[in-house]
DNA sequence: CTGGAATAACGGTCAGACCATTAGCCGTAT
DNA sequence: ATACGGCTAATGGTCTGACCGTTATTCCAG
C-alpha cells in the first residue's frame, strides 16, 4: 500500500504516472457521480460529444465507457436517444463480479460460508428489532412458496437464497441487504450441486426457515441466532473441504 | 438468472441476442479462465494476434480486454514482452469495486457504519479463537506505531483502518479479510473529515485498540465484543445523519 | 386517426496508421 | 572481461475517418 519514497534521501521525484488517457476519463466521470453531479438515470453526452469535450478520440472515450460499464456505474443503450446512463441498481452486477472473483481467487466455499454466517447471524439483532408486520408476512409467504415447490419437487437454491435475502431486508439497512445479496451469488455457484447431494435439505431447510420467522416475530434474538446457527452450520458441513473452483 | 422462454407457446425463437462482439470475446476468455485452461500468470496472445484468431478488429479486442481488466481478471503490461496476463491477486480490486459500488449507491455513512459493525463484531469469536502469538504481536506493533504517530500529531484514519484490517486477519479467513478491507475504503471517504471534528478520537481510539488486543490475548470473547462495540458506537455517533456523498 | 415509411441520432465495428514504452541484444570504451 | 549506452523489435495506447445496425421521432399517405 504505502510505498513511500525511501530512495536516495530526498522525496522529491514524485512517481511519474503515465496513466492511460481513458483511465483519466474514467476517474473523472467516477468523481462526477461520486459528487452527485451525475445522478442515477442521468444521461451522459454522446460519444462524439464527449470526444470533443475531452479532446480525445472516440476510441478512447469508448474504452472509458467500457470500463465504467463493467464497473456497473453506467448502462449503455443503443439507437436514437441512446447513450450512457448512470445506473445505480448495481446489486446484481456487484454480485456477478463477486462471483467471478471468488471463483478465481483462492477463496474456498468454506471461507465464503463462514463469512456469510458472520453476516447473517450478526444482522439478526437488527432484524429482530426492526422487522415489521409486513416483513414477517412477506417471509411467511416465501416459506409457503418454498413448501409448495418442495411438494412439486421443484425446490431450488434460489428459493432458499431469496428467503435469506428477505431476512436481510428486515434489517432495514440497504448496505446489509446488498451484502447478503452479493454473497448469495457465489454461494449458488457451489451449492447448486450440494443440493443434489442432500435432497432432504430442502425440507429441513424450510422447517428451519419457519422456526426463524417465529423467533423474529417473538422478538427473541437468542432463539433466532440459535436457529440460524444450526441452519448455516449444516450448509457449512456440506461445502467443507470443497475445492475452490466447482464447475 | 433463468429467463426461460415462456412466450407464445413454442420455445423456438431463441431470444435474439445482439450481444456486442466484444462481450462474446469477454465471455469466451472468462470461460477459459474458469475452466482452468488459462491460469494465474499466463499470458494471452498479443492484441494483434487475438484480432486474427477471433477475426475481429483490434478495437473490439481492446474493448474486451478493458472489460476483463476492469473485472480484475487480467492485468495489462506495456512494452516488449508485455500483454495481458491472467491475474488472481484480485483482493484489492475486489475491494475497490465493492468500495465504488458502496460509495455510489445511495448508502449513507450510517448504513455503512452499521454494516461494518455487524462484520467487525461478528468476526470476533473467530479472531479470539484463532489469533496466534504472531498475530497479537503484530497488532501490538500497530498500536505502538499509532501512538508514535499521535505524539507526532500525525495520526491518520489509515492507521486506524490498518489496525482493523489487522484484527480481521486474525480470523484466518481471506474472505473475511477482504470484506473488512473493502469496507474501510468507503469509511475513509467520510471519516477523513470526522477526524478533524474530533481530534481527540485518535487517543481514545488507540486506547480502545489496546484494550481489544488485551481481550483477544486473554481469549475473552465477551470483553472483546464489548470493547469493539463501544469503539464502533462512537464512530457511529460521528457519522450519524451525514449525507450520502461527502466530498 | 392510424399505420408505415423516411429520417436523424447514436452506439458498434472496421481498417490502417503512428507514437510511447519496454526487454533484450549488441557494440564500444574502459 | 566488464560495464555502460544506444539500437531494435515487440507490444500496448491513441488517432482518424469511415460504414453499418438499431432506435425514437417525424411526417406523409390512406
Amino acid at each position: 500500500m504505502s510505498d513511500a519514497a525511501a530512495d536516495t534521501g530526498a522525496d522529491l521525484f514524485k512517481r511519474v504516472s503515465v496513466d492511460r488517457v481513458s483511465q483519466v476519463i474514467v476517474d473523472q466521470i467516477k468523481l462526477l457521480v461520486r459528487e452527485g453531479k451525475l445522478s442515477n438515470g442521468d444521461r451522459l453526452p454522446s460519444e462524439r460529444d464527449l470526444c470533443q469535450r475531452f479532446g480525445v478520440s472516440r476510441v478512447t472515450v469508448r474504452e472509458a465507457l467500457r470500463v465504467l460499464e463493467a464497473s456497473g456505474l453506467i448502462e449503455i443503450r443503443v439507437g436514437a436517444r441512446g447513450g450512457a446512463f448512470v445506473s445505480s441498481p448495481t446489486r446484481e452486477r456487484l454480485g456477478q463480479g463477486l462471483a467471478d472473483l471468488i471463483t478465481l481467487s483462492s477463496l474456498t466455499p468454506a471461507h465464503i460460508t463462514e463469512a456469510r454466517s458472520v453476516i447473517e447471524i450478526g444482522i439478526l439483532p437488527f432484524v429482530v428489532e426492526r422487522a415489521t408486520g409486513d416483513d414477517i408476512a412477506s417471509l411467511r409467504r416465501m416459506i409457503e412458496e418454498g413448501q409448495e415447490a418442495l411438494d412439486r419437487n421443484a425446490y431450488t437454491m434460489n428459493i432458499s437464497a431469496a428467503f435469506h435475502v428477505g431476512v436481510s431486508v428486515c434489517a432495514h439497512n440497504p448496505a446489509i441487504e446488498t451484502l447478503v445479496q452479493s454473497f448469495h451469488g457465489p454461494m449458488l455457484l457451489s451449492l447448486r450441486q450440494a443440493q443434489l447431494v442432500a435432497p432432504a435439505m430442502g425440507r429441513r431447510g424450510t422447517d428451519e426457515h419457519a422456526a426463524l420467522v417465529d423467533a423474529i416475530e417473538a422478538r427473541d434474538t437468542e432463539a433466532a441466532i440459535a436457529v440460524m446457527t444450526t441452519h448455516l452450520d449444516r450448509t457449512a458441513g456440506l461445502v467443507r473441504d470443497m475445492p475452490p473452483a466447482a464447475p
